[in-house]
DNA sequence: CTAAAGTTTCAATAATTTCTGAACGTTTAA
DNA sequence: TTAAACGTTCAGAAATTATTGAAACTTTAG
């Protein structure tokens, strides 16, 4: 397939940041691919558009698959597999994010809870334990929050992004609420 | 300087999990190292410590500053650098957010302001312009919101998040308030 | 000024990660 | 049953990234 320079630099910047996004360059570049084709694609289509092997297309659609980000279409009379984003840029923005902090927070957490069952047995280990429950803390809290945030409708979550700081300002509504009134 | 188990395999970690939070092993592991000890170190300690040269403490050290994770800190009568973390958990967690975001969302957000200056040429393009469009968008919103958590207190930020999508229910209250009363 | 104590830089090397392509597996049309 | 069309796997090669250590640089005490 063809690109124009337009997208075929985006999908190059995909893969330039792919690494940072959390997997590596040829894996951006066909997720970029996939995002920007308005049909899917099949594996010998991505791998010529690229200029990769038959492998690493293979490779990368798994990666993208174990992701969530890319599904599979079958089209009746054709043995070939086609490839496609799973889901509206929102959720796979969502994916990625679950995804990451799936790979990059939890595994220290369940480090932390282990690590802060025992009590500290000198005080090199009485700071390095208080300094260890505050991350603990921390990423609980945030992992929570994040959690939930995923199950807002995003149009609730764009409201509520759109508000940004001034949701301070409801707080605070709210705190005068319940404390001249009802109950919490 | 010899660390207890418990923090020896909290440093470890910190060290495989570096690359998955933006650095490298070593530069995790200072600076797990640094948050888990009471007080600063030279860089001697740091690399005895460790087991790792000179050479890659000083440039992990550097990178870590450019982070704006550690600073450095001077004792009277002694010619040594000591390092100590930038802060408290909390500004820690902070500053890896920000600079991440410089680093994963600034540059795909200006190169998407570019490509979307211009009209597109024919229909894949027209396509492709589109969900650079909403690629756009979402990160334009999802950056402003974070810049504007980022200047909400750690404590309010802390009630917002233990509110979790319950702030859902406040935004509703929010919504009936204006509606029967005050303008917004 | 000089030497000692420290830090930084960077070319060479080591370690790790990614990519290729050939071999193998599977499905289906004939 | 065969062979063509496709997908997958994985050992080895290539590319990239991290690390060392020696040389250069900086600061300061004497």
């Amino acid at each position: 397939m063809n690109l124009s320079p337009k997208i075929e630099s985006f999908v190059m910047h995909c893969g330039e940041m792919g690494s940072r996004w959390g997997f590596n360059r040829t894996i951006g570049q066909i997720m970029g691919l996939l995002v920007m084709s308005e049909k899917p694609l099949s594996a010998n289509e991505i791998g010529e558009t690229l200029s990769i092997s038959r492998g690493n297309v293979s490779m990368g659609i798994k990666e993208l698959q174990s992701w969530r980000l890319v599904s599979t279409q079958h089209i009746a009379g054709d043995r070939k597999d086609y490839y496609l984003p799973a889901g509206s840029i929102w959720e796979l923005a969502n994916r990625v994010f679950e995804e990451r902090s799936k790979r990059e927070v939890d595994p220290t957490l369940s480090l932390l809870r282990d690590a802060l069952l025992d009590d500290p047995a000198n005080a090199q280990e009485a700071y390095a334990h208080q300094r260890m429950d505050e991350i603990h803390q921390l990423l609980e809290t945030l992992t929570k929050w994040t959690a939930e945030l995923q199950s807002i409708s995003p149009e609730k979550l764009t409201t509520l992004m759109k508000l940004g700081s001034g949701v301070v300002r409801i707080l605070d509504l709210k705190d005068r609420i319940v404390k001249t009134g009802s109950a919490d």
